[in-house]
RNA sequence: GGGCGAAUGGCGGAAUUGGUAGACGCUCAACUCUUAAAAAGUUGUGAUUGCAAGAUCGUGAGGGUUCGAGUCCCUCUUCGCCCACCA
């Protein structure tokens, strides 16, 4: 925009400013010299001069006394009223902070500002959860230290997140990457240790071959490396684990007692995925060996074949020799599970519908046919979901009918579906899945299909053949990361005692500083470079020579319990303990806590988990830690949701800068409800400023002084808005809140309207949350006399509305004919309920009564205050 | 394939939960002020039709319930998000 400013500076420090669009200064010279004489009396003889709202002297002032004051500070140790007003934790992208972040961090403001204006303490700590691959990756992209890099970004992000206008209890801050905190998510690893929800385990991880990296599961996208785009491949290592699985069903069950958006209840429920069904246990022939199945659906009747993940025990051993089959079988065998192993489990989903696999030789005897079925290997069983292993029922699975078909497995039919067809199964279409009637079942014949299933059940556990189990989606939790910006795993091996945990008075197991730290490719972890004066430490039991841990703990645990720290931070216990009982009994759980939905089944499972277990260990009170969660939208820029890597992201330093914090958070939460995003347009910001400096005039010129009152109109419409607000605030409804006010403003606006001072302050308690600074101006220069000590306008209370006020005089009452709107009256309010007037008046309006004479009225419907419908025939 | 949600003017979105559809804002147009512009203000802005009063149509499509449906029920279409060879 080619704007050119002029600003003339007159004798009594009123400053002018003049715009023009066009790149002409001469043009805007003349302009002014030619107005010259009329501004100067409009100056000195009109209206009171009104200065325009200065955004940045006015954030600047403002943010100075808020801190100097304390005013968002709560006392943690006797606050009566205590508030936890949470957002998630962000993680520090060097880019900064961009307008779908700020989005988040201003709508759970404003409700943190709302609830202090309701009479609580109000507690919004803010820190950044600067350790993990996403920081670690910026580094190595830019070619510097994680540890250098992490302190350019946290000024950015800490600048950045200044100006957004929140009351963040600035002194409480934490980072994850200091020591004084990983010392305690260390200390966690510890307590998960101690009580058996640690232990270390070989399992398979993500690795890039061109970037020769090991990935997190995060950093894997549609089975490829998410910066090179390569094909990730599988590898095995060694890996410590957390026993979530210990919890699924406490995880499960609490659930129901979370006021948490459906959606996400709903996404946990399903990551935790508890099943019902049955291990099989099948007997090899010929050998001593056994093969467990789990299935849910039981239609043994119709087994026909066993299949094998690559990775079971039985196909390691077929490889090892250990049971013997023909040479011929073992070399498919080799082949097969050497070229599947290599794959990633994304890769084969991604390859589902091309079935492979071999014939291991070995048979197995189906319980119920006395048939021996063949046992085959296929990458399509996954060897983390159930038994890995599978009994095939090809008739009444779609996979299996795909893998029967491809091999020639026969595919009886024991199900007869809805549709009653009763031939062979020939095609896809035809396989039935779920419901309909047995056949071919013996003692199950004509039995509905889930009866069916149950008897099977019992048959089998009757029979020593199976037992019931409960299986789950939710698998342990990897914590190992091969990486190096983390917190050091706090453990050691010694040669004679095994894995110990460090003694906890020698926690913090500080990161060493190592100038190598980039992923070596290896497999290895970049700590394995880190000085054997660190490496190398004596064996907490025995006292001989121990090796430390390499790897680091995953981002997920630093911010698994984050919350449990910021109150307790300045606790005289901090330096001894992770967190203060009493300051904990008294802040926790977290009252409020806003974020959105991709952390579903991540961040937010894993801190119920991580809650669970402190209170079992006796840390804590509760178990669960977010009892109240509000999941905020996303903001939506050129169509698709602002993200770094679709490029559209918007950076709020120039909107803050142009047109202030005020506009740009009211403008973000204008958009649409505050659970469902926006839409970010410039224009619309454009349109928010108006609206500001239409308040901001409103409040110098159209104010009345002393005894004089608000119009009436004016004070009914006041009052309504009052209402409005009250109750959308509750539901984080801001968007009608605004434009409630805005109707407001617009009231107040025409001609005649003016507010009293009392009535003004009202509005302005409305407007505080939205717009804290403009505000805050108008408070202390309209209402706080200069000699008063400073208090702020976010400490006043929420406006109170009275209800005979909120009702007009004359009420509106449509008029319908056969339910087709045809007219409207107005009567005076204490008549709007009055069922036979209403009736009567209708009738009488003159448009109404010329379109009725030429009917006949069958019944009249009358909707007191509302309507009056006239059904004619 | 499964689950959840959505569909309303040129656009973002309102609609007291079955009762005057389109609040509020953006956009656009005309006007006022101005030598001119900017800013600000006023008026208008779902479609068709009419000089006008008005009339007719109108909430993704089709059906249904009802005095009355954007809202409830059934069928279908499209889009978005999450999960997914889960045995």
């Amino acid at each position: 925009m080619n704007r050119i400013k002029m600003s003339i500076i007159l004798s009594n420090n009123v400053v002018l400013h003049c715009e023009n669009k066009e790149k002409n200064e001469n043009n805007l010279f003349c302009s002014v010299v030619v107005h010259c004489k009329k501004i100067i009396e409009f100056f000195y003889a009109t209206i009171p001069q009104v200065m325009a709202y200065d955004h940045q002297t006015a954030s600047k002032k403002w943010s100075k006394m808020w801190q100097d004051h304390a005013v968002y500070e709560p006392n943690l140790s006797t606050a009566k009223k205590p508030y936890y007003n949470l957002m998630m934790f962000p993680y520090p992208s060097a880019e900064g902070l961009h307008v779908g972040n700020m989005y988040a961090f201003s709508g759970a403001d404003i409700y943190g500002r709302y609830q202090r204006m309701l009479g609580h303490d109000v507690f919004e700590p803010i820190g950044l959860d600067g350790f993990g691959i996403h920081s670690e990756n910026y580094a190595i992209k830019i070619g510097k230290h994680p540890a250098e890099q992490a302190k350019v970004s946290e000024k950015n992000f800490y600048r950045q997140l200044s100006t957004i206008g929140n009351g963040f209890a600035w002194n409480e801050r934490l980072e994850t990457y200091d020591p004084e905190y990983y010392k305690w998510t260390q200390w966690l690893f510890v307590q998960m240790f101690k009580h058996g929800l640690a232990y270390k385990a070989s399992s398979q991880v993500n690795w890039c071959p061109s970037c020769k990296t090991v990935l997190a599961d995060e950093q894997v996208e549609d089975g490829k490396c998410e910066r090179c785009k390569s094909e990730v491949e599988r590898k095995e290592a060694k890996q410590w684990f957390f026993k979530i699985t210990d919890y699924a069903d406490r995880l499960l069950t609490n659930i129901e007692g979370l006021k948490w958006p459906e959606k996400i209840r709903i996404a946990q429920r399903q990551w935790i995925g508890k099943k019902a069904g049955i291990n099989i246990v099948y007997q090899v022939v010929g050998s001593t060996a056994t093969i467990i199945c789990f299935t849910t659906k039981p239609v043994n009747f119709g087994a026909t074949f066993l299949v094998l993940a690559p990775e079971h025990e039985l196909v390691r051993n077929i490889i090892d020799e250990i049971i013997k089959v023909p040479k011929k079988n073992l070399e498919q065998v080799k082949k097969y599970t050497q070229e599947a192993l290599n794959k990633s489990d994304q890769q084969r989903k991604i390859e589902e519908k091309k079935k492979t696999g071999v014939f291991t030789g070995l048979y197995v005897l189906n319980h119920v046919t006395k048939k021996e079925i063949p046992v085959w290997i296929s990458d399509f069983v996954l060897g983390t979901v159930g038994t890995g292993a599978v009994q095939g029922c090809p008739g009444h699975d779609e996979r299996d009918f795909e893998f029967a078909k491809k091999f020639e497995i026969p595919i009886p039919r024991v199900v007869i579906g809805k549709d009653g067809f009763d031939g062979a199964i020939t095609s896809l279409k035809q396989v039935v899945t779920d419901g309909g009637t047995m056949v071919n079942s013996e003692f199950l014949d004509g039995m509905e299909f889930h009866d069916a299933m149950e008897k099977t059940m019992d048959y089998f556990e009757e029979h020593g053949w199976g037992k019931r189990v409960i299986s789950y989606h939710l698998r342990d939790w990897l914590i190992s990361r091969q990486r190096f910006w983390g917190p050091p795993i706090p453990m050691v091996e010694c040669k004679k005692c095994g894995w110990q945990a460090v003694p906890e008075d020698q926690l913090s197991v500080e990161l060493p500083f190592i100038q190598d730290y980039k992923p070596t490719g290896d497999g290895k972890s970049p700590l394995e470079k880190a000085p054997k004066t660190w490496l190398y430490t004596a064996c907490p039991t025995c006292g001989a020579k121990a090796k430390r841990e390499t790897d680091v703990s995953d981002t997920f645990l630093d911010s698994s319990w984050y919350f449990l720290r910021y109150p307790s931070l300045f606790a005289a216990s901090a330096a001894t303990q992770p967190f203060d009982p009493a300051i904990t009994k008294k802040w926790l759980p977290v009252t409020t806590y806003i974020g959105g939905a991709e952390h579903a089944v991540l961040h937010l499972l894993y801190s119920r988990f991580v809650t669970m277990a402190l209170k079992d260990w006796g840390y804590l009170e509760f178990e669960e830690p977010f009892p109240f969660l509000f999941g905020h939208g996303l903001i939506i820029k050129d169509g698709s949701k602002m993200s770094k890597s679709k490029g559209n992201v918007v950076n709020p330093d120039e909107y803050i800068e142009k047109f202030g914090v005020d506009t740009l958070r009211t403008y973000l939460m204008f958009l649409g409800p505050y659970n469902q995003g926006g839409d970010f347009r410039d224009t619309g910001i454009a349109g928010m400023e108006r609206w500001m400096q239409k308040v901001w005039r409103l409040f110098h010129e159209k104010l009345v002084t002393g005894s004089q009152k608000t119009s009436p109109k004016l004070q009914t419409k006041l009052h309504k808005t009052i209402k409005k607000c009250t109750t959308d605030m509750a539901d984080f409804k801001y968007n009608t809140c605004i434009a409630a006010m805005m109707e407001c403003t617009n009231l107040w606006l025409s001609e005649g309207e003016m507010m009293g001072k009392d009535d003004a302050l009202k509005f302005l308690c409305l407007l505080a949350p939205f717009a804290p600074y403009m505000t805050e101006e108008l408070y202390q220069t309209l209402f706080q006399p200069k000699t008063t000590p400073f208090s702020s306008i976010h400490t006043l209370h929420w406006p109170a509305y009275e209800e005979s006020l909120t009702l007009d005089d004359m009420v509106e009452i449509a008029i319908q004919i056969n339910g087709k709107f045809r007219g409207k009256m107005a009567v005076q309010s204490s008549d709007a309920k009055d069922k036979a007037l209403l009736e009567h008046n209708a009738q009488k309006e003159e448009k109404i009564a010329r379109i009725l004479s030429t009917m006949s009225i069958k019944n009249i419907i009358v909707v007191p205050g509302k309507l009056v419908n006239i059904v004619c025939a």
